[in-house]
DNA sequence: TTGGTTAGTTAGTACTGCTAACTGTTAGTG
DNA sequence: CACTAACAGTTAGCAGTACTAACTAACCAA
């Protein structure tokens, strides 16, 4: 693939819908089969977390949000909780239940982590880290359309 | 954002999505506003290119290649080619009016490219690439469930 | 009090990936 | 040569997510 006359994106496209695809495989037997990527910025989150945080940090919108939000719950793996402080806003919180998760989805993730990461030395990694937060700063930077991006697990037709 | 314990593909999804949305925004006054990547792969290859190799080389499937080259037809920027030797396959080709409108999308693409990795020496921007190779590779030969990524334009409500 | 802003929700649209089933063509096997 | 399997591409329909737009409820500042 040519470097310079071929949109980047696509091969960051590419490595995010296989990273997704990897994954959930190996997480296909937990109750939960997404959004692992929230349930981890919620546990690892200092202060409790708003949905309109979680959407800046995850760049979701608010509408998918309410869905993802609406799933977990189903699931039993978050609870929302009214902020007295300011009573527009939720603080979502983990159950018991996703506590209990919490310790296999981490494994997971740095399974696929190291997976994806093989051969790579640990000094390349770490740049590898800052120039793709360079990258994401650089274009945040610059005017956008708004674009939307999936991922789900394919459905399994009955 | 955490590193080992958080899902990497998560911080390439976000630059993918950003990606398109930049350059989309560039390319806003263009009759095409979607799959350019077929476009340049099509105008790059060295061989006719097949909607099975364009598949290929894109991580997408050929469902879904279907309506992309509907759209691009439609739009005038392809044509479909049967190939005689093996009449199951058509060659995707590119139209003039394509050919004319390629320089505009190799400026935007270039442009974006630049834009994204700004602060990045050529150096490590080599590396880059080099590294989202190995990865790309590294999670190809792992077992993964299907997913799917999508990208578009949002719709304008009327 | 009033008007603007914010967090979250609901309804409806557009798009892509999937499965499944299909056509037509090619290639391999007995 | 006939039969079968495999393959390129198509169609129909489902699932899921991002979007816009319009909304409620709550907050905040003049």
């Amino acid at each position: 693939m040519e470097e310079l006359s071929f949109p980047l994106g696509r091969s960051f496209a590419i490595v995010a819908k296989k990273y997704f695809g990897v994954l959930t495989k190996l997480l296909e037997n937990l109750a939960v089969e997404r959004y692992y990527s929230i349930l981890i910025l919620i546990d690892k989150s200092e202060r409790p977390c708003t949905q309109h945080y979680i959407c800046e940090q995850l760049r979701i919108d608010k509408v998918s949000m309410v869905r993802m939000i609406d799933y977990l719950i189903k699931k039993e793996m978050v609870h929302k909780v009214l902020n007295e402080k300011d009573r527009r806003e939720y603080f979502i919180k983990l159950t018991p239940t996703a506590f209990q998760l919490m310790p296999e989805i981490y494994n997971a993730v740095s399974s696929v982590n190291e997976a994806a990461l093989k051969g790579i030395s640990a000094e390349q990694q770490k740049m590898l880290y800052k120039n793709i937060d360079q990258i994401k700063q650089n274009l945040e930077s610059l005017p956008s359309e708004t674009v939307y991006i999936n991922y789900k697990k394919a459905g399994k037709k009955i």
